[in-house]
DNA sequence: ATGCGACTGGGACAGTCGTCCCACTTCGTC
DNA sequence: GACGAAGTGGGACGACTGTCCCAGTCGCAT
């Protein structure tokens, strides 16, 4: 194997163990299949991280960093707001559609989180960080379309977060397209009813 | 230990399994936690059951079916249809308010389905019955408040089961009622305007 | 070139997992 | 009261888990 800095390292397995969970479930991320998936040895594995816990907050903390990008529409299109809201959530359907795996992965990353006290507050902490960048987009558009939330924006950001998790729980289920997209379509109602115009 | 015959000792391990996998998770739903808690022997456990896998797939089974009356309101109240709705989904939150733990285990249950091609149809027809029940609902509300579905009420009850799994996700993890309740005013709303006055 | 710290490999550890076995006890039936 | 079936208890199994140890190797600064 060829040597590489425990920097790097730790990067990689962090990578390989999102593969991983998102593959099989965090129950089969053990330490042994991520180095497997790494390629490497059990050695360096706990040359890089104390324990396994520690590599699982590392995951979480880095994939919800990156999350950022991928969700958040970097133009907003629509000509109202219900349109432009409506696209959004299509996009991140599209998106649901591409790796809904990874998506599941998320969601298993979430639960597991919840189960410790410990960990808790990385599951709060991944929600607020959406819910940040939910509000910065729904603040966007509603500047665009020359509208004013009712309810601080905030609010509005998690109720569409809420909205998000129902419809990737329902999709990866049932994955149904048009009952998802029927999901979008009433939440962006809903949502866009949460503002008057300006 | 008291003799018990094998059909009593399954249900009694499926409680048992419950209230593990409501406490601890159900990666921590061992065959010694269950037998514990249900007080017996591991003998008895494989008496009663080939194997873990079956009486997780009995769990699932059984808890969807009771779920049945806990989620359905027996009677529906508000003036229209918005209202009742709404009093509906904070009937539903004060239900997952009352035992949180509950609704995570349900949860659980489902990813972890979702994760074995062998298990993946329990999912699907847990979310199949939550389904019908929730059109059986929505056709109740429709009728006593003088209005029809735009669209079969098999889709808007598939979008209410998804705002309403948005919701218990969301207040799983930030246990912030306010932000509960926005999610089920925004949610009422969206799906009475998928319905016309008769 | 040499030494030292960074890194690697393989094997081993103790603990836990699901499952199984077998001797034993209880119960209903004749 | 005997007998076979049903149910029980404890201990054992092999597999797998996270973690650790230690002898060895590489690369870089001197």
């Amino acid at each position: 194997m060829a040597r590489i800095p425990a920097a790097e390292r730790r990067a990689a397995l962090v990578e390989a163990a999102l593969r991983v969970v998102s593959r099989r479930g965090i129950a089969q991320a053990t330490t042994r299949a991520i180095v497997a998936e790494a390629g490497m040895s059990l050695a360096s594995f706990h040359y890089a991280f104390d324990s396994r816990d520690e590599l699982i907050d590392e995951l979480i903390t880095t994939v919800v960093a990156r999350e950022q990008q991928a969700v958040l529409p970097d133009e907003l299109d629509g000509h109202d707001l219900r349109e432009m809201l409506e696209a959004g959530l299509l996009r991140y359907f599209d998106h649901l559609r591409a790796d809904p795996e990874h998506e599941q992965a998320m969601l298993e990353l979430t639960q597991y989180a919840l189960r410790s006290p410990d960990r808790h507050p990385l599951a709060v902490a991944q929600y607020a960080r959406y819910a940040e960048l939910a509000a910065r987009s729904l603040a966007a558009a509603a500047e665009l379309t020359g509208v004013v939330w009712r309810t601080p924006v905030e609010q509005v950001a998690r109720v569409l977060i809420a909205f998000t998790d129902g419809l990737t729980l329902t999709w990866l289920v049932a994955r149904d397209d048009d009952d998802a997209r029927a999901v979008a379509h009433a939440a962006a109602d809903a949502l866009s009813r949460m503002a008057d115009p300006r």
